[in-house]
DNA sequence: AAAGATTTTTCGATTCGCCTAAAAAATGTA
DNA sequence: TACATTTTTTAGGCGAATCGAAAAATCTTT
């Protein structure tokens, strides 16, 4: 028998438990599940019972739900899919950092085995999408890199930009606008006690001030 | 007012009145249709007062459809997509010919009008598919280059492959056997009229025999 | 522990795309 | 012209995904 066809709709039902599950086994609630797919909790509650009935989640009534091996499986397929489409959108179409996500949730649902595998081979198998957020390989394996928030780091520290945070469009466009992007050389040269903001050099030329908010969002290599 | 929202559903009724049309204004009937899309004339029908209601058909009951301007500027749209991916698939994915449309199938309704943009830039502003199918620039516009069959070429005369007619993947796999491929230079050497079989030779190299449904489906320039 | 607030679920109802069965129109033929 | 065949449409119904309203369970507060 083939794969049991699941929907469109039921991949985001997945991928939105396996974000919230914080990437892993922790119980997920209704409301916030309809909060990111923007639809109304009876909705999701619909959904559970088609879900749990094909296995790919456990719910006990009135308590939430966590995904099933096979449902994290499909989890990790969709991501596998959306991080790779946006590292093609931005490396090879030369998309923005704001701009590939919209797009990336749409190319996520081609269902294509060797479409993907060949894309994989196309960009170089890379490790990471262009938020810094690792891509799972085949078996749903993630190489995790040690990292930690600007505003983590000590003053004298150094490292290589390797992820953000929130891919709000705002933020990420604000980060094009004073030239941080991925793989730029941050030090920390101050910290502000006062309100939080980090003055860092950015590339060894420019010196620019971040404020606590943007430091938090923002990951260097350690 | 933003684009009216055309369903999946909808772009490939869309798709195939504009095919069964011959790409242009012939009535199209209801079994034709269910037929390509693989479903019932009852829901071509009730189809036809979805579309017609959104001004992309006209329909006349009893009397088949025919595509509206919208519905000709709709199916132009997916027809680009469609060919596009198709080019990607093969030239950057390594795709074969046979391969590519069942895919391509699925990618043509991404909703992206800079992801097409881009795409088509980085292939290059390809004119053909790889079937050898002109590509429609944004405008819907088609450059049809002249071409003819292996069974209308004289004894004599030599083109290079420009495109195929049948897509089924089991002519395909034929040609990629007997070693024809899009851009392929042939020389027609002799035809048996017996059987209206033809003895080419393909890329002044290899001597072949094709039959005359395979000439049939094979196009040359002229 | 009881009352109130919040969260979750159940219960119809709706839209979309599809179906079967049967009716209606068009077409072909005697 | 009239009968038979084919094509198309209508009518009623079904599964998927959604929703609002109301009931049920859980949590919070006092």
């Amino acid at each position: 028998m083939t794969t049991p066809q699941i929907s469109f709709t039921e991949e985001n039902y997945i991928k939105a438990i396996y974000h919230l599950s914080g990437n892993g086994d922790n119980e997920v609630f209704t409301n916030d599940i309809a909060e990111i797919l923007k639809t109304k909790p009876a909705s999701v509650t619909d959904m559970y019972k088609k879900l749990a009935q094909k296995n790919l989640i456990h719910h006990v009534k009135y308590q939430g739900v966590t995904l099933t091996e096979g449902g994290k499986k499909i989890a990790l397929l969709v991501v596998r899919k959306h991080r790779l489409w946006e590292v093609f959108l931005v490396e090879k179409l030369k998309f923005n950092w704001d701009q590939v996500h919209e797009v990336a949730e749409q190319l996520e649902h081609i269902h294509s085995p060797l479409l993907i595998q060949r894309l994989d081979d196309f960009l170089g198998f890379p490790q990471y999408d262009p938020h810094g957020d690792p891509i799972p390989d085949e078996t749903g394996t993630m190489t995790i890199a040690r990292k930690k928030s600007l505003s983590e780091a000590e003053v004298g520290e150094k490292g290589m930009v390797v992820g953000v945070q929130d891919t709000n469009p705002i933020f990420l466009k604000h980060l094009d606008k004073i030239e941080i992007g991925l793989k730029c050389l941050i030090e920390i040269t101050d910290r502000v006690e006062y309100d939080g903001s980090v003055e860092i050099l950015v590339d060894k030329k420019k010196r620019t001030i971040v404020s606590q908010q943007v430091a938090q969002n923002i990951f260097i290599s350690c």
